[in-house]
DNA sequence: GCCGTTTTCGGCCCGACTGTTTTCAGTCG
């Protein structure tokens, strides 16, 4: 099988790592990271730009040497210049890179001093005092390496997002607590950016006294360990694992301060290239003009932004790939936000595997705001959910039309219908025609092969009756990996049937993923952004679909439940695949503020 | 190795902290 983008960027990524430990020109290293950086975010797979006989040099970081590997990559699954720089290091080099406080040069040191080439080496290394004997080593290096593996091996490199952020949010009230006088603080780098995972929390803020903030995290009860601890910087591991990373600046310097550290890293690295050549210098205090040697301080990022003559930009676009010169054209889009959405279109009540009675359901789906909501409990094949049957799935859709008149939002009858492993709906047609919204999910028979699974799917989305597709791809992030696909050819079946797919807010699935969905936006297919509720309080996790779907560019348009009820209505009364067109008059029409 | 609204050659983001040092390399973000 063709190598994915993924595939590809790892490949260039331990390029660069390799040349680093061999010591090669720091350009040349950086060349690959960020060709790396850019490709794991392309929307479309590059083994059919290679196939297509597309020009790779257009991508941005992407030139003549490093457009020939990728195709020789994809032609013939490994690179010849990649296998060289392997023979020529100490194996497992690479794995020894990943452990935190290990560099390339010490990541070489231990392969060829000690003849280590695995982790449990290392902290073997380590307790026995081998590691603390190496050039520029020293026993508390070695001390915090070996903590530093321990940590790696309890919690793993990455959090999920739906974790991180109530450690982020726990810290920051703590903080307050023993700081009054902290001014903004505020969940910075990745977090900001809603990556999906984590590697460590940095939280940003002012104070009067910066050095009594980094004094005071130190002293919280929750920090079980001190990494750094110096007079502007502060980092710790909290009981929870992660690692915690605090910068507190002079008040008025926030702006600079909030921008650096929200990064990305190639997002900054493109902005600096871009501001040297105006003749400034930037960094986490401000903007300095190199000729004068004046310092401008920013109280906020739009400040920042536009002293370098750019409209401020969504932390979430900060990828360093197209937002610098969406922002440079004055085309960045309009993001949506939360309070666009007007229906939440996949919930669970206690009729299957949810925890609250139907009448709950609607009330915390009417306090939200929204106009329309549809009931989605599971069909019967999914026994361990209690799925519904023929019988009490027609009953609860009695139910439901009765209990219309109480309330004001409107209720869509659903169901969260099994795909078969086979392409059959788990209901027959015509218990399906009853259904006003239909949620087809695979479930079961997750281990099917790439031709299989595709086909599945696409049968599916065939299926008159059948609305949308739930969370596509069914991973859960750090449980289950993804089933196996053709994204292409599904994506483009989607917009050929009429059929929606989902963006499943659940922090643990996040499926579309950002780049899926960015994709799926570009084919013009109808997303929808779904919390999968299966308890009353799960509602408030569509902030957490809205980020993917923000990170994809989409705008309100873009996505379904965004439509006012008559729109909507309107759309999912059309046959497929003609309710396209309500769809695409929407998107394509004027921009509606 | 990549790239260009002053460049197709000569640049390439910037600073904090630690530990082992005797002035700084390595790592991180």
């Amino acid at each position: 099988m063709a190598p994915t983008n993924e595939q590809i960027a790892e490949l260039f990524e331990n390029m660069g790592s390799l040349l680093e430990m061999k010591g090669d020109t720091i350009f040349k290293i950086r060349a690959y990271q960020r060709a790396a950086r850019i490709i794991e975010q392309l929307s479309s797979p590059l083994a059919q730009a290679v196939e297509n006989g597309e020009d790779l040099t257009k991508i941005p970081g992407v030139g003549k040497a490093i457009s020939e590997k990728i195709t020789e990559f994809i032609g013939t699954g490994q690179v010849a210049a990649y296998q060289r720089l392997l023979e020529e290091l100490p194996t497992g080099v690479l794995d020894l890179k990943d452990i935190p406080g290990i560099g390339p040069k010490t990541a070489v040191a231990i392969g060829v001093e000690l003849g280590i080439s695995t982790v449990e080496g290392v902290a073997e290394a380590a307790a026995d005092g081998r590691l603390a004997g190496l050039p520029r080593m020293g026993q508390k290096a070695a001390d915090r390496i070996l903590r530093h593996i321990e940590a790696f091996q309890a919690i793993g490199s990455r959090t999920p997002i739906g974790q991180a952020l109530p450690i982020a949010e726990e810290v920051i009230a703590a903080l307050r607590k023993q700081c009054p006088e902290i001014g903004p603080l505020f969940p910075a780098g990745s977090l900001r950016r809603w990556e999906e995972t984590i590697g460590d929390i940095d939280l940003i803020g002012t104070a009067p006294d910066p050095e009594a903030v980094g004094d005071a995290l130190v002293a919280l009860p929750m920090v079980k360990d001190v990494l750094v601890h110096g007079p502007k910087k502060t980092s710790v591991v909290v009981e929870s694992g992660m690692q915690i990373d605090l910068r507190i600046g002079e008040p008025g310097t926030f702006g600079a301060l909030l921008q650096y550290f929200t990064g990305s890293q190639q997002h900054n690295i493109r902005l600096r290239d871009y501001a040297n050549r105006k003749g400034l210098l930037l960094n986490e205090y401000g903007i300095i003009n190199t000729e004068t040697g004046k310092v401008e301080e920013f109280a906020d990022e739009e400040g920042f932004y536009a002293r370098l003559g750019l409209p401020w930009m969504p932390p979430e676009l900060r990828t360093g790939v197209y937002e610098l010169d969406a922002g440079l054209a004055d085309s960045l889009p309009r993001l949506i936000q939360a309070t666009d959405l007007k229906g939440d279109l996949h919930l669970h009540s206690e009729w299957s595997d949810g925890n609250d009675p139907i009448e709950l359901m609607i009330e915390a789906t009417e306090a939200q705001g929204y106009e329309y909501m549809a009931l989605t409990d599971h069909s019967a094949s999914l026994g361990v959910a209690n799925g519904l049957t023929n019988e009490r799935l027609e009953s609860q859709i009695s139910l439901l039309r009765s209990m219309q008149k109480n309330y004001d939002i409107t209720i869509l009858c659903g169901s969260e219908c099994d795909i078969r492993a086979n392409g059959d709906m788990d209901y027959p047609d015509e218990i399906l025609a009853q259904l006003d919204w239909v949620v087809a999910s695979v479930h079961s028979a997750m281990g099917q092969d790439q031709a299989t699974m595709t086909a599945r799917i696409i049968k599916a989305m065939e299926h008159p009756s059948v609305t949308i597709i739930g969370h596509l791809t069914t991973r859960l992030l750090g449980q289950r990996e993804p089933v196996e696909f053709d994204l292409e050819a599904v994506l483009q079946a989607a917009r050929n049937t009429g059929t929606a797919l989902e963006i499943n807010a659940s922090p643990e699935r996040l499926d579309l993923k950002d780049t899926h969905a960015y994709r799926a936006r570009e084919l013009g297919v109808p997303l929808v952004i779904n919390t999968d509720s299966h308890h009353h309080t799960h509602l408030d996790k569509r902030r957490f679909g809205v980020a993917v779907a923000r990170r994809a560019w989409c705008r309100p348009e873009d996505i379904l439940n965004t439509m006012s009820r008559e729109e909507f209505l309107e759309v999912i009364r059309t046959p497929k695949p003609e309710r396209l067109s309500v769809f695409d008059r929407r998107r394509n029409g004027t921009v509606s503020e």
